[in-house]
DNA sequence: AGGAAGATCTACT
DNA sequence: GTAGATCTTCCTA
Protein backbone atom coordinates (compact mmCIF):
# COMPACT_ATOMS: atom_id res chain seq x y z
CA UNK A 1 0.00 0.00 0.00
CA UNK A 2 0.54 3.62 -0.71
CA UNK A 3 2.27 6.18 1.73
CA UNK A 4 -0.09 9.50 1.21
CA UNK A 5 2.49 11.97 0.29
CA UNK A 6 2.28 16.20 0.95
CA UNK A 7 0.62 16.45 -2.34
CA UNK A 8 -2.43 14.70 -0.89
CA UNK A 9 -2.81 17.17 2.10
CA UNK A 10 -2.03 20.27 -0.49
CA UNK A 11 -5.38 20.64 -0.99
CA UNK A 12 -8.65 22.21 -0.01
CA UNK A 13 -9.33 21.43 3.62
CA UNK A 14 -12.86 20.02 3.52
CA UNK A 15 -12.30 17.91 0.25
CA UNK A 16 -8.86 16.59 2.37
CA UNK A 17 -11.37 15.51 4.91
CA UNK A 18 -13.76 13.80 2.57
CA UNK A 19 -10.47 11.91 0.89
CA UNK A 20 -8.93 10.71 4.10
CA UNK A 21 -12.29 8.17 4.80
CA UNK A 22 -11.46 4.65 4.12
CA UNK A 23 -7.84 5.28 4.11
CA UNK A 24 -5.42 3.58 6.92
CA UNK A 25 -4.06 5.41 9.72
CA UNK A 26 -1.02 4.03 11.20
CA UNK A 27 1.20 4.15 14.76
CA UNK A 28 4.28 2.98 14.58
CA UNK A 29 5.32 2.46 18.46
CA UNK A 30 8.92 0.60 18.02
CA UNK A 31 8.38 -2.54 16.05
CA UNK A 32 4.70 -2.51 16.63
CA UNK A 33 2.00 -0.88 13.94
CA UNK A 34 -1.56 0.12 15.31
CA UNK A 35 -4.46 2.07 13.54
CA UNK A 36 -7.30 1.21 11.34
CA UNK A 37 -9.53 2.41 8.53
CA UNK A 38 -10.38 6.47 9.32
CA UNK A 39 -14.15 6.26 9.11
CA UNK A 40 -14.95 9.93 10.42
CA UNK A 41 -13.36 12.90 10.24
CA UNK A 42 -14.30 16.89 10.05
CA UNK A 43 -12.82 20.06 8.76
CA UNK A 44 -11.09 22.98 10.38
CA UNK A 45 -10.69 26.51 8.74
CA UNK A 46 -9.05 29.43 9.37
CA UNK A 47 -10.23 32.94 10.46
CA UNK A 48 -14.03 32.82 9.63
CA UNK A 49 -14.22 29.69 11.65
CA UNK A 50 -15.39 29.97 14.91
CA UNK A 51 -15.21 26.37 16.00
CA UNK A 52 -11.70 26.26 14.93
CA UNK A 53 -8.75 26.64 16.77
CA UNK A 54 -7.34 28.99 14.04
CA UNK A 55 -9.98 31.48 14.74
CA UNK A 56 -8.50 33.74 17.26
CA UNK A 57 -5.21 33.97 15.15
CA UNK A 58 -1.78 32.85 15.45
CA UNK A 59 -0.79 31.46 18.92
CA UNK A 60 2.31 29.33 20.07
CA UNK A 61 -0.28 26.35 20.62
CA UNK A 62 -1.41 26.40 17.20
CA UNK A 63 1.21 27.36 15.34
CA UNK A 64 1.03 24.07 13.07
CA UNK A 65 -1.78 24.89 11.92
CA UNK A 66 -0.47 27.69 9.59
CA UNK A 67 2.35 25.80 8.71
CA UNK A 68 2.85 23.31 5.75
CA UNK A 69 0.46 20.47 5.04
CA UNK A 70 0.93 17.12 6.46
CA UNK A 71 2.04 17.54 9.76
CA UNK A 72 0.14 16.65 12.38
CA UNK A 73 -1.38 18.94 15.30
CA UNK A 74 -1.79 17.86 18.69
CA UNK A 75 -4.59 19.98 20.75
CA UNK A 76 -6.32 18.98 24.20
CA UNK A 77 -9.91 19.36 25.28
CA UNK A 78 -11.85 18.08 28.53
CA UNK A 79 -8.60 15.80 29.21
CA UNK A 80 -8.10 14.67 25.63
CA UNK A 81 -5.87 15.11 23.29
CA UNK A 82 -7.16 15.56 19.58
CA UNK A 83 -5.23 14.28 16.52
CA UNK A 84 -5.37 16.17 13.52
CA UNK A 85 -3.72 16.22 10.52
CA UNK A 86 -2.69 19.60 8.50
CA UNK A 87 -4.59 20.17 5.62
CA UNK A 88 -5.12 23.73 3.34
CA UNK A 89 -4.49 25.83 -0.21
CA UNK A 90 -4.54 28.76 1.80
CA UNK A 91 -1.97 29.13 4.51
CA UNK A 92 -4.88 27.22 7.49
CA UNK A 93 -6.71 24.41 8.34
CA UNK A 94 -7.03 20.68 9.53
CA UNK A 95 -8.67 18.01 10.33
CA UNK A 96 -9.79 16.39 12.72
CA UNK A 97 -9.51 12.37 12.85
CA UNK A 98 -12.84 11.21 15.01
CA UNK A 99 -13.03 7.96 14.70
CA UNK A 100 -11.37 4.59 13.18
CA UNK A 101 -12.01 1.40 12.61
CA UNK A 102 -9.37 -1.10 14.27
CA UNK A 103 -7.76 -3.12 11.88
CA UNK A 104 -3.98 -3.41 13.20
CA UNK A 105 -2.59 -4.28 17.24
CA UNK A 106 -6.31 -4.19 18.00
CA UNK A 107 -4.12 -6.54 21.30
CA UNK A 108 -1.81 -3.29 21.89
CA UNK A 109 -4.56 -0.73 21.68
CA UNK A 110 -6.91 -2.69 24.13
CA UNK A 111 -3.82 -2.83 26.49
CA UNK A 112 -3.72 1.20 26.04
CA UNK A 113 -7.20 1.39 26.48
CA UNK A 114 -9.19 -1.25 27.71
CA UNK A 115 -12.81 -2.19 26.50
CA UNK A 116 -15.16 -4.72 26.23
CA UNK A 117 -16.56 -4.30 23.10
CA UNK A 118 -14.33 -3.65 20.00
CA UNK A 119 -16.77 -0.86 18.67
CA UNK A 120 -15.72 1.06 21.77
CA UNK A 121 -12.06 0.94 21.46
CA UNK A 122 -11.60 3.90 18.97
CA UNK A 123 -14.89 5.40 18.29
CA UNK A 124 -14.22 8.48 19.22
CA UNK A 125 -11.48 11.35 18.95
CA UNK A 126 -10.38 11.12 22.50
CA UNK A 127 -10.59 7.41 22.35
CA UNK A 128 -8.25 7.13 18.89
CA UNK A 129 -5.37 9.15 20.43
CA UNK A 130 -5.48 6.85 23.78
CA UNK A 131 -5.88 3.56 22.29
CA UNK A 132 -2.94 4.67 19.50
CA UNK A 133 -0.55 6.75 22.90
CA UNK A 134 -0.80 9.66 21.08
CA UNK A 135 -0.57 12.85 23.21
CA UNK A 136 1.36 16.34 22.52
CA UNK A 137 5.05 15.38 22.28
CA UNK A 138 3.47 14.32 18.94
CA UNK A 139 2.38 17.62 17.57
CA UNK A 140 4.29 19.05 14.27
CA UNK A 141 4.79 15.36 13.48
CA UNK A 142 5.96 14.91 9.17
CA UNK A 143 3.17 12.53 8.50
CA UNK A 144 4.49 12.11 4.90
CA UNK A 145 7.97 10.61 5.88
CA UNK A 146 8.59 6.99 5.45
CA UNK A 147 10.31 6.85 8.75
CA UNK A 148 7.04 8.83 10.63
CA UNK A 149 5.63 7.45 13.68
CA UNK A 150 2.33 8.27 12.18
CA UNK A 151 1.30 8.22 8.47
CA UNK A 152 -1.39 7.11 6.03
CA UNK A 153 -1.67 4.99 3.59
CA UNK A 154 -3.90 4.34 0.63
CA UNK A 155 -6.48 2.40 0.56
CA UNK A 156 -8.72 0.65 -2.27
CA UNK A 157 -12.35 0.50 -0.47
CA UNK A 158 -15.97 1.15 -1.77
CA UNK A 159 -18.82 2.75 0.02
CA UNK A 160 -20.99 5.62 0.79
CA UNK A 161 -20.10 9.15 2.22
CA UNK A 162 -22.68 10.68 4.89
CA UNK A 163 -21.63 14.57 6.06
CA UNK A 164 -23.39 16.41 9.30
CA UNK A 165 -22.69 19.76 11.09
CA UNK A 166 -19.57 18.90 13.40
CA UNK A 167 -20.15 17.24 16.52
CA UNK A 168 -19.24 18.59 20.28
CA UNK A 169 -18.82 22.27 18.54
CA UNK A 170 -20.54 25.72 20.39
CA UNK A 171 -20.64 28.13 17.18
CA UNK A 172 -20.62 25.81 13.73
CA UNK A 173 -20.72 26.84 10.65
CA UNK A 174 -24.32 26.08 8.70
CA UNK A 175 -21.90 23.93 6.02
CA UNK A 176 -21.82 20.36 6.75
CA UNK A 177 -17.91 19.61 7.53
CA UNK A 178 -18.09 16.22 8.97
CA UNK A 179 -17.84 13.02 6.91
CA UNK A 180 -18.53 10.18 7.98
CA UNK A 181 -18.79 6.30 6.02
CA UNK A 182 -22.55 5.51 5.81
CA UNK A 183 -23.80 2.90 8.39
CA UNK A 184 -20.37 2.02 9.91
CA UNK A 185 -20.56 1.02 13.28
CA UNK A 186 -16.86 2.71 14.53
CA UNK A 187 -18.23 6.05 13.85
CA UNK A 188 -18.53 8.37 16.99
CA UNK A 189 -22.59 8.23 17.22
C1' DA B 1 -2.72 33.77 40.32
C1' DG B 2 -7.39 32.59 39.49
C1' DG B 3 -11.40 31.74 36.73
C1' DA B 4 -13.58 30.01 32.68
C1' DA B 5 -14.10 27.53 28.30
C1' DG B 6 -13.76 23.58 25.52
C1' DA B 7 -13.40 19.80 18.43
C1' DT B 8 -14.97 14.62 25.21
C1' DC B 9 -16.17 10.53 27.75
C1' DT B 10 -18.62 7.74 31.07
C1' DA B 11 -22.31 6.47 33.75
C1' DC B 12 -26.29 7.02 34.92
C1' DT B 13 -31.87 7.60 34.05
C1' DG C 1 -30.86 12.35 26.93
C1' DT C 2 -28.32 14.66 30.57
C1' DA C 3 -24.86 15.53 34.35
C1' DG C 4 -20.45 15.55 36.14
C1' DA C 5 -15.36 14.74 35.90
C1' DT C 6 -11.27 16.37 34.31
C1' DC C 7 -6.92 19.21 32.42
C1' DT C 8 -4.74 22.23 29.10
C1' DT C 9 -4.80 26.71 27.55
C1' DC C 10 -6.48 31.41 27.51
C1' DC C 11 -7.74 35.88 29.49
C1' DT C 12 -7.54 39.39 32.89
C1' DA C 13 -5.05 41.44 36.53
Amino acid sequence: MQLLKREFYSRRTDLVARDLLGKILVRRIGDAKLGGIIVETEAYFGGDDPASRAFHGLKEYNRVMFEEPGHLFIYNVHKYWMLNIIAHTDGVGGILIRALEPTKGIKAMKRNRPVKRLRDLTSGPGKLSLALDVDKSLNGLDVTSESSLVYVLENDLSFEISTSRRIGVTRDLPEHYRYYIKDNKYVSR
